[in-house]
DNA sequence: TTAGGGTTAG
């Protein structure tokens, strides 16, 4: 065994050196960025020291401190570079504003977006459109009607890009397609002709929706209008077929485009690809790319990240190495992208210690480090419990100017929890313009049952209610931990009935696990005998949880094993 | 009008 383990490790080692090569020569990194000794960070009590800030006599701002003072920016500031690149200071045509609208819409900063339409004098179509655009890609869809209302209100007649715009918002967000269609034949009615990006809005939305057939049905519609389909109409039919794993039909519709007066492009054969590679199908997508060219389509970045991410996925880390030498000798720049796959094999197969300087060396060099990298990075810090150093990391996101995301902050509450400093965490939960979802009450929860604070439990399960967050199973399941664990074990029995119309396997187990740790076994052959009368199948795995609970309890005395004995009858019906 | 709306990779 002691052979196996060491030869494993050798593997996994060599593995790590082979990646890290591979990063340091396509980014032309100097190796000695490597060889640093380890950063520096305060590692006492989440402390971020003032070394992470430019000004070195700057106060020890506490962690909470400093993230409160962040947080209280509700408004993030604009980025200096976007206003000094392009405007020197301050935009002055209505054409720069809607560029800068558009940045900040892009950058998810809806209200920086809304302030510069709000200080125009007289925006024009364009700025409308485009901040009402901002306000959707925020989810904030009153106020993109509202926009959409101003605007007409200052006598603009709203063009096919404004009407779009509501149809994406009704099939998207609110995902309601009769009034998606109303505005369709509103907009018709005022003589403005519904374009490709109109109907290709509904047929998207509705693909997202899981209706393939309404948006072949739809798709008739549109040619009955006479506005022909282009590859972006089909494409989202394309990976309809593929989320159901039906990657035949994708093909055959894909081989069907070019003799429909649309032929594919690079993003409907990426969608292929993507599909392909999730099956393994590798030799199909050499095939693909070999005859690209013949087939009139330029793989890009896109391509090849998708090629080295499933090569990668698959453990195939020797040809995903290959394949990125076929795109940096094609001239495709390695992207954010790629930066973030190649990052997530480094934090697989190597030290954590060597994230922290690989990130500060990325931004060095003007790579596109987001926030999709940090949360890389911090997750496996979080795994190895370095919960300084997703301080550390976030601290500076924050310098930097990248804006954390709500991953993030679910990544630090985490790592927060985990280094048992829940305080420090609920300090985030309720921290101004905090807006936590599901997985961030999934953590609080957990940890509050963990520590013993049911008071707080039980609030915070009312606050998602009252927040309308919707629970998942992961909640149910922790839910019914809880209870038990607070020895409700007569709400958890109604709890584990009452959820999805009675007894998921998952949840008996979570709740078979808790009686059995709880003493309440008669309670447990009561649950057992009514799920069997109901024609619930029991299974193995359901005794196996049961057993590792008695186990668990310790004291496998007689009378421990007598009662395992009579859950063991339950089970087969005895 | 060289501005604004629809498809892909982590």
């Amino acid at each position: 065994m002691a052979a196996w383990i060491s030869s494993r490790f050798a593997a996994v080692a060599r593995t790590a050196i082979k990646t890290l090569d591979v990063i340091i020569n396509v980014f032309h990194l100097p190796r000695r960025y490597f060889c640093s000794p380890p950063y520096d960070y305060n590692t006492d009590d989440g402390e971020i020291a003032a070394s992470t800030t430019d000004d070195p006599n700057a106060s020890i701002l506490t962690f909470g401190e400093s993230l409160l003072y962040r947080l209280s920016l509700r408004i993030p500031q604009p980025r200096r570079s976007v206003y000094a690149a392009n405007y020197n200071g301050r935009p002055r045509s209505p054409r720069q504003y809607n560029a800068l609208i558009k940045v900040f819409g892009r950058l998810g900063d809806a209200d920086a977006a809304l302030r510069l339409l709000l200080e125009m004098k007289n925006p024009n179509v364009h700025c409308y459109t485009t901040a009402m655009d901002a306000l959707f890609r925020a989810g904030r869809c009153q106020e993109t009607e509202a926009v959409f209302r101003e605007m007409i209100s200052t006598g603009i007649v709203p063009d096919s890009v404004a009407y779009s715009i509501l149809v994406k918002m009704y099939c998207f967000h609110l995902k309601h397609f009769v009034s998606a269609h109303q505005i369709i034949q509103l907009m018709a009615d005022r003589g403005c002709e519904p374009d490709v990006v109109t109907y290709s809005t509904v047929i998207a939305g509705l693909c997202r929706a899981g209706g393939v057939d309404e948006a072949f049905s739809f798709m008739n519609l549109m040619l009955k209008d006479n506005c022909r389909p282009n590859a972006l109409t089909y494409t989202p039919i394309l990976q309809s077929y593929c989320a159901e794993g039906k990657v035949d039909s994708a093909m055959k519709l894909l081989n069907k485009m070019k003799g429909l007066g649309c032929p594919p492009d690079v993003v409907s054969y990426n969608v292929i690809i993507h599909a392909l590679c999730k099956n393994g199908d590798f030799d199909e997508v050499d095939r693909i790319l070999r005859e690209s060219s013949n087939s009139g389509w330029n793989p890009d970045s896109a391509t090849y990240n998708t090629y080295i991410s499933g090569l990668c996925k698959m453990g195939m880390i020797e040809d995903a190495f290959n394949q990125l030498d076929v795109m940096l000798e094609k001239a495709l720049q390695p992207t954010g992208v790629t930066l973030n796959i190649l990052l997530a094999l480094l934090c697989r197969d190597s030290n954590a210690m060597e994230i922290v300087p690989f990130l500060e060396r990325s931004l060095e060099l003007g790579l596109d480090v987001g926030a999709v990298s940090y949360n890389t990075a911090m997750t496996r810090l979080c795994e190895t419990r370095e919960c300084s150093a997703v301080l550390k990391l976030l601290s500076d996101m924050l310098k930097n100017g990248i804006q954390p995301d709500l991953q993030t902050f679910n990544i630090v509450i985490l790592s927060l929890c985990r280094s048992g400093k829940l305080q420090k965490a609920k300090h985030i939960y309720q921290s101004r313009g905090f807006v936590p979802d599901t997985v961030t009450c999934n953590i609080l929860l957990h940890e509050f049952c963990l520590s013993g604070e049911f008071e707080e439990f039980y609030q915070l399960l009312a606050e998602m209610s009252y927040k309308q967050i919707p629970p998942d199973a992961i909640t149910y399941n922790i839910i019914v931990d809880g209870l038990c664990w607070d020895r409700k074990f007569s709400k958890a029995i109604e709890f584990v009935r009452f959820i999805d119309y009675g007894f998921n396997s998952d949840h008996v187990a979570h709740l078979a696990f808790g009686l059995v740790k709880g003493g309440r076994v008669g309670d447990l052959l009561r649950l057992l005998e009514e799920m069997k009368e109901m024609g619930v199948q029991l299974n193995g795995r359901l005794f196996e949880i049961m057993i590792h609970a008695f186990c668990m309890k310790g004291s496998c005395d007689s009378a421990e094993i007598y009662k395992i004995c009579l859950v063991l009858d339950k089970m087969l019906g005895r």
